[in-house]
DNA sequence: ATTGCCGATCAATCATAGGC
DNA sequence: GGCCTATGATTGATCGGCAA
């Protein structure tokens, strides 16, 4: 219960200053969602994090309502509808479970909470 | 505009800060594990319980501490050193009673 | 070997709280 | 009241692991 092995003492490390551990210097790689549709094929792929539409949400969510899960040809069909790629669309309802489940869980928590309450 | 952010009630909108004890607690573990600030669910089912605030809102404030520490850790350091000091404290006391402990019962 | 899902996390952003 | 920083919450997308 206190991995200290891999320490890394920056070489300017100093008493009292804090090192610099591997979890601070974890980068992300940029969205590759932007699909290089537009553009031929030249310029920075579109790594920018998309804005979903109110109106492409609100297809999503009755969508999500009918089916929390999709097949494949339902998720060609969305993407389609709403201009969006497929993988946005299968993250979009990988989130949206998630989300979902989330909830579910806080939903019930305080009930338990107060039988537990201090 | 207003209708674009009135995102069907938007519980950003209630926020409250959490209690000053809370983030206390928090700190004081994100600074003791700073090699690896990441508690496991049971941890963060402990933390939730002494802060009075839900797991989620543990999760969230480890995201929010992270990413925000690490974007700028000179502007954290004078709290590091904080919390690092109390932190300190404590595991002295820790051993000075496991040394009392020590010489009571050796085998 | 490929593909989807889960759980956790990241990273950017939103909206409010707090201080001046 | 306006303005700026601090902070909790949300969310599109990534990472690693696992299963089909």
């Amino acid at each position: 219960e206190e991995p200290e092995p891999p320490g890394h003492p920056e070489p300017g490390a100093r008493a009292g200053a804090a090192q610099t551990f591997e979890w601070m210097r974890v980068k992300r790689n940029p969205p590759k969602t932007g699909k290089t549709s537009e553009l031929g094929l030249l310029g920075p792929p579109n790594a920018i994090r998309t804005n979903f539409s109110t109106k492409q949400l609100t297809e999503l969510e009755k969508e999500f309502h009918f089916n929390k899960y999709l097949t494949r040809a339902r998720r060609v069909e969305i993407a389609a509808t709403l201009e969006l790629n497929e993988t946005q669309v299968k993250i979009w309802f990988q989130n949206r479970r998630m989300k979902q489940k989330k909830r579910e869980k806080e939903g019930l928590a305080p009930a338990a909470a107060r039988r537990a309450a201090k | 505009v207003m209708i674009l952010r009135s995102r069907f009630l938007d519980a950003r909108r209630k926020r409250r800060n959490f209690s000053k004890q809370a983030t206390e607690i928090l700190n004081e573990y994100f600074y003791s594990h700073l090699s690896n600030p990441y508690p496991s669910e049971e941890a963060k089912e402990e933390l939730a319980k002494k802060c009075s605030i839900t797991v989620s809102q543990v999760s969230n404030w480890f995201g929010n501490k992270r990413i925000r520490y690490k974007k700028n850790i000179g502007k954290f350091q004078e709290e590091a050193n904080l919390y690092a000091a109390k932190t300190a404290v404590t595991a002295a006391h820790a051993v000075a009673a496991a040394v009392q402990n020590n010489q009571t019962n050796s085998p």
